[in-house]
This record gives C-alpha cells, structure tokens and sequence, in this order.
RNA sequence: GGCGACGUGGCCGACUGGCUAGGCACGGGCCUGCAAAGCCCUUUAAUCGGGUUCGAUUCCCGACGUCGCCUCCA
C-alpha cells in the first residue's frame, strides 16, 4: 500500500483512491510570465517520479496541471515590454514545456488554461456570494476568510495567530475589506487591461480561484490528491481549499508538498531574494537527467542544496550507472536482449522502500546495491546476473532514469572504435593509445574490454 | 510575536532505539599491454546539556545555531 505524508494531518498515511487503481491529481503549473527556473524543476520531477512509479506499480494516473495565463505579472511585464500578453504566454509556456521535456518530464493528461475557464469562475464566484461567502468592493470581490470554519487548516495556524505580530506587515489591497486576510477573487479592470465581462463589472479572476474550478471541474469533489511546491501551501492552497470550503464542496483528500530549493548558504532560492538560478542555464550546462538523479537522491521533502559540487557528483553516479548499462548491453535482461524475468526479490524490495513516503534516497541506495551485485554475478558468469540486470532497468525505468549514453554515438566514432580494437588485436598499443586519445578529444569515455570497446559520451 | 523544520563522516545526503545507508572524493589491492570501467579492502559520524531506557544519532525536555511560513514565489 501506497503511504505518503499528508500536509494536511501530518502524518504519513495511504494514499487512498476513489476508485481504487485510479488515482486523480492535482498539480499547481506556472504563471507563465519568465523562464522556468530550478524550483519548477524540482517540483515538476518530483511530480514526474510519483505519477511513474505509481504508473508501474499499475496505477492509472491522471495528472492535471494547469497554465495560468493571465495574471498581474503577465500584465506588467506586458506593459512593460509593449507586447501583447499573449504573445508572452504562449512564449513561455512553449519554452516551459520545452524544458520539461529536456528534463524528462512526462506532459500532463490534462493542461487546463485558465483563460478558459474564466465563465466557470464567474459562476463560482457568483455562487459563493449568494453563500455569503464573498462581496464585493470598489475594485473586486473578495472571499470572506472568516465564512470559512477551519480557514488555516494548511497552514496549521489559526486567523488569529496568522494575524497575531504580523501588523508592521504591510495589508495588501482595499481597506473596504472585512477582515485583512481577504483575497480577491475578481479585480476590476483598468483602461488596456485584459477584461472579461462579469455581473459585476468587467476584471479578470483574482488569486487561487482557477486551480479551484479547473480541478473541480476535470477531477469531480473529493479528488485523491493535490499536490505543489511547499510555498503553495500558505497562501495559494490555504485559500483554494478556502474557495471550496465555502462552496460547500469536498476538496483534495490528501496534500503533497515538496521541499525548497535553497542556495549554497541555504537560504530558500526566490525571486525576491534575487537567487534564482534558471533551469535552461543548469540544463545547457549539465547532462539533464543530473537534477533528476540529484533530487532522487534527496528525500522530496527536505531542501535541496543545487549547487556545481552536488550537480557534479549526480553527473558521476550517472556515469557509473551508464557504464552498467553499457557493460551489461546485451546480456540477457537488457532491454534489446532476450527478454528475463526481473529479480522478483529485489523489486518486491524497492515496492517497500517506495511505498513508504516515496522513499527515493533508499531506493537509490537499493539500486546502487543492486548494481554491484549484477556487477559481480557478471564477472563471475552467474546466471542471476540477468534477473538482476533486468531489475536494475526496471527500477530505474520506474523513477524516470533513461540509462545509457547520452545522445548517439556517431558512425565515425563506431569507425575509431572498431580499429582501437584492432590496433589491440594486433597488439600495437602506440596505435591504440592513439585512437583512445582521440575519441576521448571527442567527448567520449572510451571503455575496451575483452568483449570490445565500449563508449559513453562524458 | 505565532507556527514549523532541521543540525550526521572530507563533501552531499538517508534510514534507524541495538544490526555497513548510499553517492561523490581520498588511500591500498585485484583485473588491464597501459588506462577506463568493475570487484574487494581500509579510513573519517551524529551541535551541546539533561532525561526515559539494559542500550539513543534515533524518543522526551532545555540551550545554542541554521532555515522556512505568517497573503500573490515551485
């Protein structure tokens, strides 16, 4: 069974489904207004590592992540640059999916806008004023937080303690409002902006509504899970949940939080701080599935420290599986071989590391294990080292890890590779250290065995 | 001020009330024409002070330190 921590009760509990084999997700997606940077990374490969594990345990997942696509950002940063909004969201979503791609993040089943649910937001927040749950202003509508019994639930703070040392803080929109931690789920719109028409007067949705009606609208009440960056929590899905708490609607069931990312010093990478590193940069600069064998090796929810020293590692211990790939390529239970039974026992234990909490550092260290014991059966031509080579491909394939070589080796190098190993037939080893140079000049970590020269881009 | 997390070996980073986490780096050996890869071996741990316990890095209390949240950040 499944377990996994609850933001919620704090506690780590199973996952339940409402139908059971079919789990129903939730996952807040960017405001696509810049480039994706490193915490987007994290959030989306956490995400990623969940939906395929549970995928290969046989779980029919369905992932939900939205767009939004309109928001104060997008509109300055419009104003700004005079360009059409549009222009920059459709940029940046095509360069977020772009990046996601590189990093092997599967896309979404679902990747709902929130430009297109603006009617369906206009209908909940009607709604939730004939509620009493929410009024109106002279520059929106606002939720009325204290309509909501167990507002701060998430946040595990009451609206009181929320309130209690926090008055130097600055209060964020009209003075028309009740209570100061009201939001705004309607903004009335000035001269240029972007409007939708509403009973009100013409805006556009304020905050946290769209995740709201997407979810509830794609997945029904009561969905299985919800899940975001540990940032999300307060205010962005104390103030769903708000939403639908006040609607008289059952929210998410369980809640899933990731961990920072934080800097060298350990301090929280954020905008404000003016520390964030973008995920394109890491990519150029670094073998992609690195950040995903970095964070594997890290529990999701503890901060992750991304920095040159720790990318530079996961890029060796890549390196060692890679060349496990390529020494066992070709033995039974390598994937283009022959097909054998994965080790029945070894995967039976990486169900029980993963299954509690997601468990990914343990089951690295499994896979670590597992290796050298493939290693060792290989050496000693034991007829176990295919279940376990099997093993190894199928746990890794269930955390999103592509083994191999990074991109292709190119018929010139095969060429190289082929006379390296006749050079050494011919035992003339001046000739063979020569061509090892030059694949190496290449970019290839060149490997000669008994069976013949292997070679993985570094 | 309120709420919470964390302090582990050269670095990163887990689990765990007693039994080697793991990765990276370093050293020694085997293998190799030499390397690489692989295998074997060695070596460094738990911020501090109390308590519970036969036994605590692990649970409890306190101190110190770091970090996060307390309205628009993944």
């Amino acid at each position: 069974m499944f377990a996994l921590y609850d933001t919620l009760t704090r506690e780590v509990r199973p996952l339940q489904m409402r139908k059971p084999g079919n789990l129903d997700v939730y996952l807040c997606g960017p405001t696509v207004y810049g480039p994706p940077h490193l915490g987007h990374g994290r959030a989306t490969l956490v995400y990623d590592i969940l939906r395929r594990y549970l995928e290969w345990r046989g779980i029919e997942v369905r992932l939900v992540s939205n767009i939004t696509d309109i928001d104060d950002k997008i509109i300055d940063r419009a104003n700004r640059e005079r360009r059409p909004w549009q222009d920059i969201t459709q940029k940046c979503e095509s360069v977020w999916f772009d990046a996601m791609g590189r990093l092997g993040v599967k896309r979404p089943t679902d990747v709902p806008h929130a430009t297109e649910y603006v009617d369906q937001m206009v209908d909940m927040i009607d709604t939730l004023i004939t509620r009493g749950a929410a009024y109106t202003t002279s520059d929106g509508v606002y939720l009325s937080v204290e309509s909501v019994p167990d507002y701060g639930a998430l946040a595990h703070q009451s609206l009181e303690d929320m309130m209690a040392g926090g008055g130097d803080r600055e209060v964020l929109g009209a003075q028309e409002k009740r209570h100061p931690s009201d939001f705004a789920l309607w903004k009335f719109s000035k001269p240029g902006e972007p409007s939708w028409p509403s009973p009100w007067g013409d805006g556009r949705p304020g905050w946290h509504s769209e995740c709201v009606v997407m979810s509830l609208e794609l997945l029904g009440e009561g969905f299985d899970l919800h899940c975001g960056g540990a940032d999300l929590r307060f205010p962005h899905h104390e103030n769903e949940r708000a939403q639908a708490v006040a609607l008289g609607k059952t929210f998410a069931r369980h809640w899933m939080h990731n961990g920072f990312v934080v800097d060298i010093e350990g301090e929280k990478m954020s905008k404000s701080l003016g520390n964030v590193t973008n995920l394109l940069d890491l990519l150029d600069q670094f073998d992609p599935r690195a950040y995903r064998m970095l964070l594997l090796q890290t529990h999701y929810r503890s901060p992750v420290k991304v920095g040159q020293d720790n990318i530079d590692s996961s890029v060796k211990a890549l390196g060692g599986l890679d060349s496990f790939a390529a020494r066992s390529h070709g033995l039974p239970g390598d994937h283009g071989a022959a097909r054998v039974l994965a080790d029945a026992d070894t995967l039976a234990r990486f169900v029980q590391i993963m299954d509690n909490d997601l468990d990914t550092p343990n089951a690295m260290a499994h896979i670590f294990d597992t290796v050298r014991r493939a290693n060792t059966a290989i050496d000693a031509g034991e007829a176990v080292a295919g279940a376990l080579v099997a093993a190894v491909h199928e746990m890794c394939g269930a955390l999103g890890l592509q083994l191999g070589s990074r991109g292709e080796v190119d018929a010139d190098a095969q060429a190289l590779a082929s006379a390296l190993d006749a050079a050494r037939a011919a035992k003339d080893f001046a000739k063979a250290d020569a061509l090892r140079h030059e694949l190496q000049a290449l970019g290839y970590v060149v490997e000669t065995t008994k069976a013949g020269t292997a070679l993985r881009r570094g």
